[in-house]
DNA sequence: AAAAAAAACGAATAAGCGTTAGTTTTGTGC
DNA sequence: GCACAAAACTAACGCTTATTCGTTTTTTTT
């Protein structure tokens, strides 16, 4: 195999479509071509068509794979952990990672969902209810036991949600502050905005 | 005049391009037609261009018009409040109704921007810059004159943005909860985060 | 080294894009 | 009702787009 390059035992498949996804969150999936991903990997535009389905199929891959991710967390984060503060945490320090780690995918899942067709915008859009729904569930749990201060569940989570994706505008001050200060700060900040007791 | 609809002695000029960011919201800078925005204003598309320029000048306008509303209200605020603890709380809140009041242009204007060629992107970019940089100055005398808990202000500063910008997603839940209470939950969960004394 | 499979290519297609030009319709002031 | 300007229309331009097709090159298997 030769010009695609494959480098940590990935199918050429999953090369293209991480390039992809840097393209997309640099320039937006609608003015993304398939020239310039074919470009920046070294090949030509048709080349592409014999790893991939299509341009759409990729942006799917990327979203739904996000989601996966921060779904089978949720999942592990349910099954372990009791405290919903605990939980909380334990969401808010993924979320943190997975943009630090995975920042083109991320950003991407984040902005051009909405560039789905049917039917796989609306189940993307089933994905998303569902977190949110069960991030809620925690948060009003913690309500009630008093671990957080009383307020909208739905508002309190969205606040947070959007709080994290601060660290897309993040991204270019890489250099001047560490991860971990920057863990830290976000953390403080959001828990002892909803914690009664610090 | 006939089939472009003036409402509160607006130009046509400004209609189109309100109904302009409304789209631009709805399906993105780039993926938006200058047909499907005719068909919206109910004329065809080349009749547009006798009231504007062209399509990006359309998305110039909204951006800086947007930009320029946050920079004079922040004028406004250095020149008539002096705590930096009071300063935050009128940015916050006009964040907030700005976000309620011209969603779309708002949306357009956060989203969308990457889209402005030069050098409109570099000048806008660069009001973006001062703006971050007034408020990041505001949050350090706040932690010097010890009425924030101490911490990265840079960090803080992007935290608050990013959940304003929260209430974009906000938008679906409308029914649920009044302005009221939204306004105040997020008032209290960002301020009492940074706050040293509650 | 021959045969089979995978990967890349160049060229072409059909559709859609923003925008322009020329013309016709509509509205306004005398 | 006539002249002028504003606004709308139809038709088309030139360009870009994702994708397909048939062929050639490269790699793997036998």
């Amino acid at each position: 195999m030769s010009k695609i390059s494959t480098s940590k035992n990935r199918t050429k498949r999953e090369t293209i479509t991480q390039q992809a996804a840097v393209l997309f969150r640099r320039k937006g999936y609608a003015s993304s071509t398939m020239r310039e991903l074919a470009e920046e990997i070294g090949v030509e535009a048709s080349s592409l068509y014999n790893h991939i389905g299509s341009k759409v199929e990729m942006l799917k891959e990327i979203c739904f794979k996000v989601a996966e991710a921060f779904h089978s967390h949720l999942d592990e984060t349910e099954k372990n952990l009791t405290s919903p503060t605990q939980k909380i945490e334990s969401l808010i320090r993924f979320h943190i990672h997975m943009m630090l780690d995975d920042f083109d995918a991320v950003y991407v899942s984040n902005h051009e969902w909405n560039q789905l067709k049917e039917p796989e915008l609306s189940s993307f859009l089933q994905l998303r209810r569902n977190y949110e729904k069960r991030m809620t569930d925690i948060v009003m749990k913690g309500i009630e036991e008093k671990q957080f201060s009383p307020g909208n569940a739905s508002v309190i989570v969205f606040t947070i949600l959007s709080a994290l994706r601060g660290l897309e505008l993040w991204q270019r001050h890489k250099k001047n502050i560490s991860k971990i200060e920057l863990e830290n700060t976000m953390l403080q900040q959001l828990l002892h905005g909803i914690l009664k007791n610090r």
